[in-house]
DNA sequence: GTTGTATATGCCTTGACAGGAATATTTCTC
DNA sequence: GAGAAATATTCCTGTCAAGGCATATACAAC
């Protein structure tokens, strides 16, 4: 999980993956819109493809990248798992919590745990 | 968005953040669960706040520190965007377009995208 | 096989970051 | 206010990764 984090967080990786949302694409036409040079974009996409991220085809001489679906929806998965945190009724319980604390000083329920 | 990445690129922040998912807790207890040395916790709980990840209030001499939920709602929904790439109806069509590929011999719908 | 196109790899330098140990800061208790 | 507890900060060192550049490899067309 965390490995896919760090090829992430290179912002240029970053920028291939958005990229590779629209559709595979071969390393030359990645590096023409993204204007990197050919030997960095070669990298990124060794590293995206390390972590499981993209998958290639070859096309003549050209290596065409796609981005796999799997990796992306374990991401998901795990992030759902972190849903509560936003959900609106967690977020209104969490306000009538607040509001009870002010008035009538009770232990918050997360206290110490 | 890139530096959400990089936070959680580090293995012992991904830990903590696991961690504060089952509630607020101060510096020490995160260390002594997560075995690791109280400076370092402090450290990473400050990334971990300037990328907005977390909020700190103060209880006495402790520091409780607390998951925030937008930046993992935001995480969420740009996330999102990626879903066709494993929704099974997705899937089901892809399928079908690399049938009809083979048998017919039509362009790839992604080519040279 | 030679040339051209597309991509990958290797080397080098530089910058960022994590952990360890020591120290500073804040707040509580008495 | 002195000492203790909890946390933050600083300095140091080693490691790793990204970009630039040169070069090697794969495939195609003739």
């Amino acid at each position: 999980m965390t490995e896919i984090f760090a090829a992430l967080a290179e912002p240029n990786r970053f920028r291939i993956v958005e990229l590779l949302r629209s559709g595979p694409h071969p390393v030359n036409d990645i590096g023409k819109r993204l204007r990197l040079n050919q030997p960095q974009v070669s990298k990124h996409l060794r590293v995206l493809k390390n972590v499981g991220l993209v998958t290639v085809k070859p096309r003549a001489q050209e290596r065409v990248y796609e981005l796999r679906a799997k990796p992306l929806k374990e991401f998901h998965d795990w992030l759902e798992r972190y849903r509560q945190l936003w959900d609106a009724r967690f977020a209104e319980l969490d306000e009538l919590v607040v509001g009870l604390h002010k008035k009538e000083k009770i232990n918050d329920r997360r206290k110490r745990n």
